[in-house]
RNA sequence: GUCCCUAUCGUCUAGUCGGCCCAGGACACCGCCCUUUCACGGCGGUAACGGGGGUUCGAAUCCCCCUGGGGACGCCA
């Protein structure tokens, strides 16, 4: 009776893959060999103002990286492609047809700013936040002419007034929230495009996932997506939470806290094999005291339901101390060819080149001028980095206000970097001396380097924002 | 604020149906040994069942309350 396994990841390409979305796949790759069932990549682009191009090919980079392979995904295809959600907009239209057509569903024409004044108004009162009801009841006559009329609207989920909905999850048991918590949620966008609660229960119907395995985050819209498959008259897979990482701080893990991007992993030299088994025991264990393992290993006994709910914290020293091991157990020509391959990769070299070659009067010169380049972490012994009539606090708020901008900045590379510190500089009052000395001395750990930001975008965004912080951590007193 | 999840050393965790747990391992930290030095390694140490009620001969393990922590409340995922 059992149908075969098929679980899926479902990232969205919004910028660098995320150390969560390598959790959720290690948990889910794991849980599909472990069943001999199908591990699925699909890529939720739905939100046309965030995606990324860059980013769905970096995800798969990344993946494939950890060896976290997937049977079916946007590039190597599959039975149920295809896997790229931007692709499949006609079915989501054809779906979110079906709902208004069947009555669960309804087309609102609520504006953005009756929205927003309507979510601050219930906010003041102290209520929760939520959507009113404005367009629930409107006649299929006045629908039909509105729309025939060109008004924007969306399709929203017609929750029900009364009862409880009830889901069962793996690994906490039965689940039950009252709709009168429950939102009609939007659907179908302005835009045409769905929201990610329809596309991912389409999709997950369609490509016959059975077993959700995502983050704890999603509890709270789990009914939402089990009202859908109620609406459709399809039978919901089996759900599965798995606790969230966390910051020192117990909060949801964050680069404002933590290096959480997987190129920045990978830069750091950590092995794919130490970064898969630090996070296989992130709520998982042997049950004795194996603590280093292969995932081939923890295939073997792995049991979802040996899961630990409390939020693990990611921890960068134990990482580092298992990376050590991994490191030290490396066999002489993989060690050596890691270092060849990964840290003075021909690519990276050569990207490189035209910041280094005119600055160089000897070979030997190169790796003591430019090891910030290869470094993670810097120390900065004997530079004077505060200048002269600002202070730390000045200088603390400076770094913020530049590592919230460099983050916010779409394209990573020279020209737009340059052009983010001087508008920054500028509005800030800071005279270019004291700006540009101050943030190349944080991030090369030198009085001297290469041109500013060629060196920036070469450095990272990731590494970047890890040595600013960095800094501003340990480096700056006061 | 509302709803939901959660709770063993600072951190990751072991602790099957309550007794073998005055709680085990690992990271970090401290000490000792090894070593010409530093690291690695070896040995040892500090350190936890959030609180209060029950149930029981017996509770970290079961129940209730409180407290703490987290998440969600978007035409983001």
């Amino acid at each position: 009776m059992s149908r075969e396994v098929r679980v899926r990841i479902a990232p969205s390409p919004t910028g660098d893959p995320h150390v969560g979305t390598a959790y959720t796949a290690l948990f889910n790759y794991v849980f599909a060999k472990k069943n001999k069932g199908k591990f699925i990549l699909r890529i939720e682009d739905t939100d046309q103002s965030r995606a990324k191009s860059s980013s769905e090919s970096m995800i798969l980079s990344s993946l494939k990286w950890l060896g976290l392979s997937w049977d079916e995904g946007p590039d190597n295809g599959g039975k149920f492609g295809p896997y790229r959600q931007s692709e499949r907009l006609p079915i989501y239209k054809e779906y979110s047809e079906k709902l208004t057509a069947n009555g669960t569903a309804y087309h609102c024409f609520c504006t953005a700013e009756r929205l927003d004044e309507l979510r601050a108004k219930q906010k003041a009162e102290g209520l929760t936040t939520r959507y009113d009801g404005h367009c629930r009841e409107l006649s299929r006559e006045t629908v039909n002419a509105k729309i025939k009329a060109g008004e924007k609207n969306v399709v929203r989920l017609k929750v029900p007034t009364t009862g409880i909905v009830k889901f069962n999850d793996m690994l906490r048991g039965e689940l039950e929230f009252d709709v009168d918590r429950i939102d009609d949620q939007v659907l179908m966008k302005t835009d045409g495009f769905p929201t990610y609660h329809l596309a991912n229960v389409v999709d997950d119907y369609l490509m016959q996932i059975s077993h959700v395995i995502r983050a704890e985050e999603w509890i709270s819209s789990t009914p939402k997506h089990v009202l859908l498959y109620r609406a459709f008259g399809w039978e919901a897979p089996e759900f599965c939470h798995l606790p969230l990482l966390r910051n020192a701080d117990k909060s949801k893990i964050s680069k404002r806290k933590n290096p959480v991007s997987l190129s920045y992993y990978k830069r750091a030299g950590i092995l794919p094999t130490t970064l898969l088994n630090y996070l296989g025991m992130m709520g998982f264990s042997f049950g004795d005291d194996k603590e280093i393992f292969t995932v081939e290993e923890m295939t073997e006994v792995f049991d979802l339901k040996k899961i630990s709910l409390g939020g693990p914290v990611f921890d960068l020293a134990k990482l580092t101390w298992l990376n050590q091991h991994y490191i030290h157990k490396l066999p002489a020509d993989e060690f050596v060819n890691y270092i060849r391959d990964e840290i003075f990769s021909k690519d990276y070299l050569l990207a490189l080149r035209p910041l280094l070659q005119d600055r160089m009067t000897r070979f030997e010169q190169f790796v003591d001028n430019f090891s910030f380049f290869f470094n993670g972490a810097l120390h900065y012994e004997g530079l004077d980095i505060v200048p002269k009539g600002k202070d730390a606090q000045a200088l603390r708020l400076m770094l913020n206000e530049l590592v919230e901008l460099l983050d916010e900045l779409y394209d990573w590379n020279h020209t737009a970097i340059h052009d983010l510190m001087n508008a920054h500089r500028e509005r800030i009052g800071w005279k270019p001396k004291d700006y540009f000395m101050t943030v190349r001395m944080i991030t090369t750990g030198r009085k001297d380097s290469p041109g500013l930001a060629e060196s920036l975008e070469q450095i990272g965004r990731e590494m970047v924002r890890f040595r600013i912080r960095n800094y501003l951590d340990v480096g700056l007193k006061g």
